[in-house]
DNA sequence: CCATGGTGATTGAATGTTCAGTAAGCCGGA
DNA sequence: TCCGGCTTACTGAACATTCAATCACCATGG
């Protein structure tokens, strides 16, 4: 415990140190467990600097929340050498990598966490919201890429991303609330059916 | 407010009356806002009589899920006299109901939140893994009669199974957590689809 | 008379939040 | 260069509240 995505690593503001104490605190021990002493706890300086920065505990929250979602904008690699297959299979790799690291397994389960707030706070769910347009953005991208570039039948984007988004939030969520990897794994096999089926399917009538 | 399933209608026991009490209390409270408390309030008799019957809070709401789930499962209509199909389509339809009242929405969140726990208490991942069980095995159910039945192709019924569970899970979670109501329709359409598409190939190979 | 079901007041711990005060930079003027 | 006033960063201790859990006590039927 204690490893930190690349944009946390070495924080320079207060601000972004207090980012990665929270992140460290979520990993270590969920939402259900995060007090603010515990955020003090990964912080380099005392936890009543956190009230400085911010007014009190929800807001820190749906900062950091924000944080990451603008870090991860600024984080996917568009790379457009690969194929639009590659790409989607990549975004998809991304969300529900094949082994979950333990340490990206407490991430991802506070992060489960965390959306469930969403369902009695409306602050939350638009952070929620948010995070799901821009994620589903992306799978627009490069499901629109692949039919202009020939490679995807031309099918309704939107509905095949919201369609992608949605199983992969139940398979995020399964895996850590149900009954383990295997959820995640049987559903990836699935997607992978599921869009050589919707999105490939020319060849595959060409057989026919 | 103040609507409960017909098995909680009138309780007989004082264990049905708390769990009566408990579902009320979910609803209009949600998780997050969940005390003691709170059940107390929708409960006829005192709060201190619920710690004569239950040990402390979470044994009472892990027995309020085991009860629910039990419930649920003798509630199943069994209708076998419709088609798979039209079976299939019911067991999503409970699940995913196409319009949300207000009362049902309530139960839905706190189911949310309620899995959310699941992420960092053992506890209750293995009751929401039991509840992903009874769930998936009443779909592999319908499937495999619709295969004999000669209604639906020869699939892998467990597969096709998880990934609709899956699916569920994500919309019912979106829906209470993101987006709204469009997360679940758009899925319920994608699924109408994908189901034509994989479970009832036959014809549509006829077609081609 | 005692076991079972039931009550209202109380407590103790956890935790978010505040606050008075200290240290450290910054800047314009003498 | 040094000084005074001003602002920002930061701290430790205390405060206020919430809430699960308990306790002493009551009632009623067998």
């Amino acid at each position: 415990m204690g490893e930190t995505p690349p944009f946390l690593a070495d924080p320079e503001t207060t601000r972004e140190s207090i980012m990665r104490a929270t992140y460290l605190a979520l990993c270590e021990h969920g939402y259900a467990g995060l007090t603010i002493q515990r955020i003090g706890e990964s912080f380099e300086k005392s936890k009543s600097l956190l009230y400085h920065h911010y007014d009190d505990k929800d807001e820190l929250l749906l900062a950091f929340l924000q944080f990451m979602l603008e870090e991860h904008e600024s984080w996917v690699p568009e790379s457009t050498d690969d194929g639009p297959r590659e790409r989607l299979d990549a975004v998809i790799d991304a969300m529900l990598p094949p082994e979950l690291a333990a340490e990206h397994h407490g991430f991802t389960a506070a992060m489960v966490e965390l959306r469930a707030q969403a369902a009695h706070d409306e602050r939350y769910r638009d952070q929620f919201a948010e995070h799901d347009r821009v994620f589903q953005a992306h799978l627009v991208d490069v499901i629109e890429d692949g039919i202009e570039a020939g490679q995807f039948r031309d099918v309704d984007a939107e509905a095949v991303a919201a369609f992608l988004g949605t199983t992969v939030a139940g398979a995020m969520t399964r895996r850590v609330t149900g009954g383990g990897d295997r959820a995640a794994t049987t559903t990836r096999e699935a997607l992978e059916s599921y869009v050589d089926r919707v999105l490939l399917a020319d060849e595959t009538e060409a057989e026919a």
